[in-house]
DNA sequence: AGCACGCCGACT
DNA sequence: GTCGGCGTGCTC
């Protein structure tokens, strides 16, 4: 039994006679835990009782089990993996909520058979309230409140006066819009769509782990190849699993499914309220539904025996959990599928350079498709090389190409789009001549410039230096801080062109509130001339009026201190390019850089993956980043900055030490740091960090074991130790 | 994570 | 003499 507390194990608990015959695996039960009690979730009789009397579990909280039993050896997987305590695992990854669902108020406006005056007048907001209902339908009270604040008085006396209905719906069919139309499937796919399709369902028939990468440009038709590889995997009478990186694109996506196979999909997300979760959670566990589509937490979605498994857009970041249990959705995919005996298909345009190395090396089945499926010009990237364009000081903001494009482009009344691939904030310094920027000599990542040190300082392995006066390659001294704001540029944009609209969207405003919404919609209607943002821009939106892409600073992501910066680069920069001329006209796109002849810019250039993952493998392979190695992060937090870098420090010399001493073990991993961690001090902690390279999980692994002996903070210093394993940013 | 036990300073 | 500080150790 897992209890929801931080322990290394789970306890041993007796069922009650009364208790034992519903008691199931996967039920959410309450057990004493020493003087209280806690709650927890079955896993599965024991046949080793510990020594001692056992306690009795206290109650069953629900009867229903949130889980079947073919989870629990993923779970016990996870637990150990990500070196995290199985109950609190548990507890945020499965729905939360306790008890039986509670049926949800929905409210519609009445049948107008009163005719369209209600007698008395309405107030403005009653009128505007009545008028949105007809317009949207029946909506649960909750988001109607949430677009009306304070509206829940008006809908209230609406009822009231029977101009709105109230009507308590069990939160089944909350979150899903009823009445899709299903559509048959295309009767022709591409010959290599068709070759994709029937690998994987001959995985599927063999029923056997078969992991893909499924490897196309955009609109090649990859959607079509896993909808039509769920239809035949539906007919063997096995369930599809279905993940998107972000909440935004789960929907589109469970739509397109719903078109297809109609009321058997179910969508899960973290944005859903709990008893929205646990009502599509159910679902799947009574086999109401048998596709799950959602976001990264949904890899754990309750399906006895999942034949296909898809991850779309494998190389998004997004998929990794951040804080609480560390996960990759992608691995745990993986490592599902090949518990269930499923086909999982990772699906991108530009696969993380890990992944595309597995399937280049058979460890996945690479499944290409080359062509566009509705052929349409990709559109054409230059780049600006502002070494050249460079301001009579300091940086360029809009370079004269760029402004000349702009120009043009407002001339013919279509629509721009300018890109700032900021990433968190990161301080690095480069030149204003040659584009060098001050890196690592043994992590090949940026430095990151520290105020407080007055130095430069690698956030993997901690090497300091201070900031030279001049450039170390070219002897300039336009050494600079990069960094560039939103604000800055669409200040930049106004003053070039007064007669333009322009409007501005970043990280700032939430990506799904009201006003970043209102943004986009009233760009994609052609109400605004110009649109200025983060990535938040890039994803899942249809602008068919932009013609111009511009990206302001291309090296600001490129230079983030990572190793996987140049990848992360690759996709972003791809990314954008794809929103240039999706409708009529082809679209043109710039970016603006220092170093164009990275090998990053020209791939983008020419739209060649496969030129941009040799170059980004052999680099990998040369300073021993992943694929070659595992690594792990160990994080030092505590109150005193002081403390905290000592403890790292001892706890890094004691690794050290043993690791010289291990014949066996120590050539085959590398310690890295101590170092303060990217973002330095976070909810009034000091964070240091030191990072762990080695050569196969097995000797993390044994690193790993040796932590508990060799972490003993001092006493009174309030130091804790979290672990990252396989981090996706060091920041 | 709680919530015990346990051993050292200022209070009715 | 106790009340209470929070260090540390355990929870089937």
């Amino acid at each position: 039994m897992a209890v929801f507390l931080p322990l290394p194990h789970p306890l041993t608990y007796r069922l009650p006679p009364d208790l034992a015959a519903q008691a199931r695996p996967g039920c959410l039960v309450r057990v004493p835990v020493g003087r209280r009690q806690s709650l927890g979730y079955l896993l599965a009789p024991t046949s080793a009782p510990p020594p001692g009397a056992l306690k009795e579990v206290a109650a069953l909280v629900d009867p229903e089990p949130r889980f079947p039993p073919e989870l629990v050896p993923l779970f016990r997987w996870l637990a150990d993996y990500y070196r995290y305590p199985l109950g609190e695992a548990l507890k945020t990854i499965l729905p939360g909520g306790v008890g039986p669902a509670r049926p949800e108020v929905w409210v519609a406006a009445a049948a107008a058979s009163s005719g369209p005056s209600p007698g008395r007048s309405l107030t403005p907001k009653a009128r505007l309230i009545l008028e949105f209902l007809t317009d949207q339908g029946p909506l649960p009270l909750r988001a109607l409140t949430a677009a009306f604040p304070g509206g829940r008085g008006v809908v209230q006396r609406l009822a009231r006066r029977g101009l709105v209905t109230l009507e308590a719906r069990p939160p089944d069919a909350a979150g899903i819009r009823g009445g899709v139309q299903l559509v048959a499937s295309p009767l022709t796919l591409l010959p290599e769509q068709a070759q994709a399709v029937a690998a994987i369902e001959a995985a599927v028939a063999r029923r056997e782990f078969a992991p893909f990468l499924l490897h196309g440009v955009t609109a090649s038709g990859k959607t079509e190849v896993y909808l039509t590889a769920a239809a035949a995997t539906l007919a063997r009478g096995r369930q599809v699993l279905v993940l998107a990186p972000e909440i935004a694109l789960t929907h589109p996506l469970a739509q397109e499914f719903r078109r297809r196979f109609g009321e058997r999909v179910a969508l899960l997300h973290s944005g859903l309220s709990e008893a929205q979760r646990l009502a599509q959670w159910r679902r799947l566990l009574r086999g109401e539904a048998d596709i799950a589509v959602g976001a990264r937490s949904a890899v754990f979605a309750p399906l006895k025996n999942p034949g296909l498994i898809v991850v779309d857009e494998e190389h998004d970041p997004a998929y990794k959990n951040e804080g609480g249990l560390p996960y990759q959705a992608r691995d745990v995919a993986l490592y599902r599928a090949r518990l269930q005996a499923a086909a999982a298909v990772l699906v991108s345009a530009t696969p993380a350079a890990a992944t595309f190395y597995r399937a280049q090396t058979g460890v996945y089945t690479l499944l290409s498709l080359p062509r566009r499926v509705t052929p349409r010009d990709l559109p054409q990237v230059e780049l600006v090389d502002l070494r050249r364009e460079r301001g009579s000081r300091g940086l360029t903001v809009i370079s004269p190409p760029l402004a000349q494009a702009l120009e043009e482009t407002l001339s013919r009344g279509e629509q721009a789009l300018l890109f700032l691939n900021r990433r968190g904030y990161a301080a690095v310094l480069f030149c204003l001549m040659c584009g060098h920027v001050l890196s690592c000599r043994h992590c090949s990542v940026a430095l990151t410039y520290h105020r407080a040190a007055g130095a430069l300082l690698c956030h993997y392995c901690g090497y300091r230096q201070d900031p030279p006066e001049t450039c170390p390659q070219c002897r300039s001294s336009l050494l600079k801080r990069y960094g560039i704001g939103t604000e800055k540029v669409e200040a930049e944009v106004r003053r070039l062109f007064p007669q333009a609209r322009v409007a501005r969207l970043d990280r700032d405003i939430a990506p799904h509130s009201g006003k970043a919404l209102t943004t986009l919609e009233a760009f994609a209607r052609g109400e605004v001339d110009i649109l200025v943002g983060t990535q938040m821009i890039t994803k899942g939106h249809h602008f068919p009026g932009v013609t111009l892409v511009g990206v302001i600073a291309g090296d600001l992501s490129l230079f983030f201190p990572e190793y996987h910066a140049g990848e992360r680069t690759f996709q972003l920069l791809t990314q954008v390019a794809g929103r240039a001329g999706r409708g009529e006209t082809p679209g043109r796109v710039l970016i603006q850089t220092y170093n164009p002849d990275h090998y990053v810019f020209q791939t983008v250039r020419t739209q060649d993956y496969h030129a941009f993952y040799q170059a980004e493998i052999q680099a990998r392979r040369r300073l021993g980043y992943p694929p070659f190695t595992r690594l792990a992060l160990i994080r030092i937090r505590g109150p005193e900055e002081t403390a905290v870098a000592e403890g790292a420090r001892h706890l890094a010399r004691r690794l050290a030490r043993r690791l010289a001493a291990d014949p066996d073990l120590g050539p085959l991993v590398r310690l890295l740091g101590p170092a303060p961690a990217g973002v330095a001090k976070l909810q009034g902690r000091h964070r240091w960090q030191l990072l762990l390279k080695a050569c196969g999980r097995p000797a993390l692994n044994r690193v790993l074991d040796l932590l508990p002996d060799l972490w003993q903070p001092p006493p009174k210093s309030k130091l804790d130790l979290t672990l990252d394993i396989d981090p996706g940013s060091v920041w």
